[in-house]
Formats: C-alpha cells, structure tokens, sequence
DNA sequence: AAACCTTACGAAAACGTTTGCGTGTGGAAA
DNA sequence: TTTCCACACGCAAACGTTTTCGTAAGGTTT
C-alpha cells in the first residue's frame, strides 16, 4: 500500500535537500527554474498534498471552525450549518461539528476535544442542560485561551462574546399580531419550560402583543410543556374543554400536535381555530394544512456568524475585545394554518 | 490573553526537563514521587491538555473520522451521523462532517482537504453528480494512500471497499408486497431517474413484487422523477385521469406530494388510494394520513459504518485486505396512509 | 577503595512543514 | 591573479509531543 509522500521522500528521491523541494513548489526564485519544474513535476506524478498536520502545527492555527449543536437531527440546526459550512468553504475553512445531545458533558468534553488543538474557534448553541446548570466555564476557559466563540440562538446572557440571534419576542409578538389581526380573542401559547431562553422569550413577546391588544393575561391559556417527546398527550389535556380561537406554538411540533388534536376534538384549522408555529421546517411546508409560521432563517444565522467568526480569527488584535451581537430579522409566512385577513 | 500553555513552559516554571514534565503527567516510575506531584498539580493549576496536533503529527494519526454526506439538511443522513457519532465518542473518536452539496467538485474537495491529514478514514454517501459522473478517482486515491473508506447508502458497485446498505430491491419489494396483500392491483410507483442507485434499485423490487403476483408491469405507472424541487407538478400530470388504487413512493416527499395530489384530485387516502412511502422521517411520522413507509434504520446504518471503519483502523495489517458489504435490514412500518390487513 | 547498581533525570530524535541565513561554486570585474 | 557578487542550494530551528537511551549522583557490595 503506497503511503503519503513527503517532502523529505521527494528530496531523496532528487537528491536535494527538503527545504529546496518546499522552496520549488512554492515557486521561490531562490531555486533554479530547471530544479523547480522537475521538483514540480515529480511532486504531481506522485500526487503530493502538504500535510495540514504539520502545518497548523507550525503555523499555530488549524483553519478549523469547531460548530457544537445540541442535536444534530434538526432542522433548523442543520440549515446554520449550512450557512457555516458556505461562508467557511469560500473562506477556506473546514468545518468540525459535534453534537451535545443536549448534555452538559458532552458539551464540555466535545468543547475542549476541540480546544485542545483542533480547532480555530467556535461557532456554537448550548444544550438544555447547560442553560439549566448555568456552568459556562467551558466557555470563558476557551475564549480566555485565546480562542473566539460565537454564540447563536440558544445564547448566554452572562458570556460576552459575537452573538447571533433572532429577536424571538419580536417574532413572537409579530406571531401573536397576526393571530389578532385575523380577530381572534382567545390565543392559547404552547412553549417550552422557562429555563429555555428561546422558550421564555417567545413567551414574552406573546405576553407584550397581548397586552398591546389590551387583552388580559390568562394564565389558563399557557402551557409549558417538559416533555417534548410527549407533547401530543400534554396538549390533549391542555386543550380539552377549553375555548380557543387561536394557538401560537413555539415550535413545529408542538404546532402540528395542535392540530391533530384539535381534529380529533372535531374543531377545523383555520376556520374554527387558527395555529401558528415557529421555525419554518419540513413539516410547516408540507403539512396539511401547511402552516403559518415564524421563519428563523437558519442559513443566514450561520452565514452571519461564520463571519463574525473568521473577522475575529482573521482580524488584527487591537479589534479583538469588540464584540457584537447580530439580530437576524425573522419573518411571517404566511399559509394557510390561519385565515386570510381578507377573507 | 493567556496562551495555551506547553509542557515547555511548565519545565521552563518548574526548572525541570520537558521530557521529564512529559513522563511525570504519564505518572512514569522514572520519576520521583515528589517531582510528579509538583508537576501533576501545576499542570491542573494552568489546566494543561496535550495539544492534539502535536500528537496526531507524532503518532501518524488522527483519531478522526471524515464523514462526506451529499447534503446535511437531510433527515436520512442526520441520523446516520447520530450513530456514527455513537460509536466514534464511545471509542474516542472524533468526527468531521462535511457536505458535499451533491457536486462532485466538492466531494473532491473535502476529500482532498480531510485526507491530507485531517482523518484517518472516511464514511461517505456519494454525490449525485459523482453517481452520474462515474469518476471516483478520488475515492480510490484515497484508499490507496492507506486511508479505509467506508460507503453507505449511495455506494459504487465498482469501487471495493467496506460498504453498508440496505436491500433497496428487497425493501421496495416488502412495500409493494404489502400492497399487493392489501388487494391493490393498479400500483404506480413514484421513483427517480436510474442514475440514482438506490431509485433504480427500488425500482426493480417493486417490478419483481409485481412479476411474482403475475401482475404485468405497466410503463404507465412508472414516473422517474429528475426535479425534486417541482414534484408535486410532475406528479400532477402523473396522476390525472389515471386509474390507481395504490402509490408506492421511494422518498416521503414523493409520498406526502402524492397525498396531496391525491386529495386534490377528491380521492381518500387510504380508502380510495393507499399510499406507502420509503424512509421513516419527521413528516413520515407526523403528517396526516401518517405514512406506512418501509424504515431504513439510519442510525444502524451509522453504527455499522462506524464500526467497520474503526476495524479496519484499529486492525492489524494483515486483515486490510478483506472487505465486507453489510446489508442493514429495513422493516415495514404499518401507519394509516394504507388499509389495515384485516379490515 | 574499586566495581557495580539504582535512582532520577536530561538529551535528542522523530513526526512534516516553512523560512531565515549561511555557504560553496562559478563567473565577472579589477 | 585576486576580489567580489550572484546564484542555487543546504542547514537548522521552530511548532508540541513522546520515547529511547545515556548519564550523573549516590549508595551498596566486594
């Protein structure tokens, strides 16, 4: 089996040193245009690559971008990484993604994993579990490394660093408004429990459209749910017996859950009820009725902080201890879980 | 900003040697008890990790697997990294994930770039464009250099190397089968043009399901689909005016675009029409009618990946020469989207 | 006191690169 | 003939490890 072919192979095989093979293929004009073309030209025969081991060993920097998910079978997640992913390719960065599962520790193994070597920098969203531990020092330990950390949707208050983020009470009040605008009165909210920041915070924007309508804050009409996985039988409960004529869920899930079971208790989507979801994923598009949603915009999340990313890593040191937040605006699409205005 | 500290700067602080710093964290018996301890706490102190870099360029490997998937926003490939992940984290592992965008420029490119260095093998799906292309030039370049690789899915007849995938044939076969036994006799099938291996495959199981039931095969109940982005136009035409009791769909959106067709067209699902679909996904799961659909296991299919791949890194070199195809069984998942048997 | 053995540590090579600087060779200028 | 300068190339260090081998100091045996 052939093995990688080396600098120092190529320099036996010529019978010159290893520094004047480096030298010719970079074209120096150190060497003789002869000893460069035939350096050149034995290096394609036998398909010489610079290994990139040695190379960010000796250049100190990996061209790696380390992105760390909480899960990787989600869409939403998987379009940032496709925006990473192009921003970075263009840049001439490699991509390494792990995924947390949603654990503290895998979370901070993985972090330092890659830390320790392997990449550049950071592009990352935290796992549940570490938004409820509140232990960031994964994190401050990296950036204090020297090593920059851009945070996206599932940010940190306390960390200062490049953030990209939706303003999900701004989406979610846009959500709600649209609810309002079609009439409706009485608009149930599924979320999530309150130590998911997204959660919370859509939690909120419902709350602030609500009370811009002048409508009073009924507790009855907001549930948490813990259990994603058995979100369907939660929202049964929730719903039974209770007089609805709107729901806004702050996801997919817990959008098409809804309207199963408002079928199931005989009342029709849109015209007895109208759901609105958030995140515009597979299932809003290709569910019956297709949903109306919140679109996060996930490629350009991961564009934007790509970006930030390679600015900081590219950037001159004097401009390192700026940071910044972008807001990636969300918009309405509108389908057809809610009535038209103008019907 | 501090640095990343080096076992050079410890025995620089320690006045010590850097092989001695090195063997006393290895907690060697060559050196004494009292200078290891010093060494042991000063090392936590300044929360010393061994620089990966360093190590892999020493040690001549990565302890990283490539994984080249042809897209990422995929529900189907996600799961597979899931269970490649699994097993890669159990065994220390890393993995890097790049996609190929189904351009066969790219898969070179990742190749490439992960092979001069970055991984010590490779889990790949080909790209479409390399599927039509027939250039795998790369891919054996790639394994001659030494480096396994291991092709799952979309995998290359011609290319000889360890390979996991499912019976498509027989697959498609058990769904039409199951349609068969449902009493349908006018089944059209929804596929994609025969380039795609894994269509083709599909394709003739659902040919050969028919041949045993003596049904003649009927060219007008076969649509090849190329634009996947306008299926459900394609399918349109497809199914006007034509008489058909059952669709079997080798992807779900095939499937659900069917539905929707099919209700436009004022045909039930299942009553009127049973529909069964190919790889057990969100909208497999979710939409209404939910889709009887034939699972293909992603995640098993990542854990075989895996472990084929760490076998052959971790074997011996005696055993490099022997390759094995794994066949993942798929298993008919029964949901609403067809009659039931015993109705 | 000579010969030997432990103990505890350091030197150096190796992994594959890049690059600043030193140097031998040849020809041209003086 | 001597001096000088390009030219073309090699040496060696550096990146951070691990590991083999060498060795100084000190103690133990004869």
């Amino acid at each position: 089996m052939k093995q990688k072919v080396t600098l120092k192979q190529i320099a036996k095989e010529l019978d010159v040193s290893i520094s004047t093979v480096s030298k010719a293929l970079k074209d120096s004009v150190e060497i003789s245009l002869d000893t460069r073309q035939k350096v050149k030209a034995f290096a394609k025969l036998y398909n010489y690559k610079p290994n990139n081991i040695a190379l960010s060993l000796k250049n100190r920097k990996t061209k790696t971008i380390g992105v760390i998910i909480p899960e990787i079978v989600h869409h939403f997640f998987t379009t940032v990484i496709g925006g990473v992913e192009k921003v970075a390719n263009e840049k001439g960065y490699n991509v390494i993604i792990c995924s947390s599962n949603n654990s503290f520790d895998k979370e901070v193994i993985n972090m330092e994993m890659l830390a320790s070597g392997s990449a550049d920098g950071f592009i990352l969203s935290v796992a549940k579990e570490t938004q409820l531990k509140k232990d960031y020092h994964h994190i401050e330990e990296t950036m204090s490394q020297g090593m920059p950390v851009v945070l996206f949707d599932r940010i940190i208050d306390e960390v200062v660093c490049d953030k990209v983020i939706i303003d999900d009470a701004k989406g979610a009040q846009t959500a709600t408004n649209h609810l309002l605008s079609l009439g409706c009165k009485k608009i149930a909210i599924l979320t999530t429990v309150d130590y998911i920041s997204v959660g919370k915070l859509r939690t909120n924007g419902y709350l602030r459209a609500l009370r811009a309508y002048d409508i009073e804050e009924n507790e009855e009409l907001v549930l948490k749910i813990e259990d994603i996985d058995n979100c369907e039988s939660e929202i049964h409960d929730f719903l039974e017996n209770k007089e609805v004529d709107a729901v806004f869920a702050v996801n997919e899930l817990f959008a098409v859950s809804a309207i199963k079971v408002l079928h199931a208790q005989g009342k029709n989507v849109p015209n007895d009820v109208a759901v609105i979801g958030f995140t515009d994923g597979i299932l809003s598009k290709h569910f019956i009725p297709s949903l109306t949603t919140i679109s996060q915009h996930g490629e350009d999340m991961g564009i934007r902080a790509a970006k930030l990313l390679i600015d900081k890593l590219e950037g001159d040191e004097t401009m390192t201890e700026e940071y910044r937040t972008v807001i990636i605006d969300t918009s309405l699409v509108q389908r057809t879980s809610t009535k038209k205005s103008n019907d």
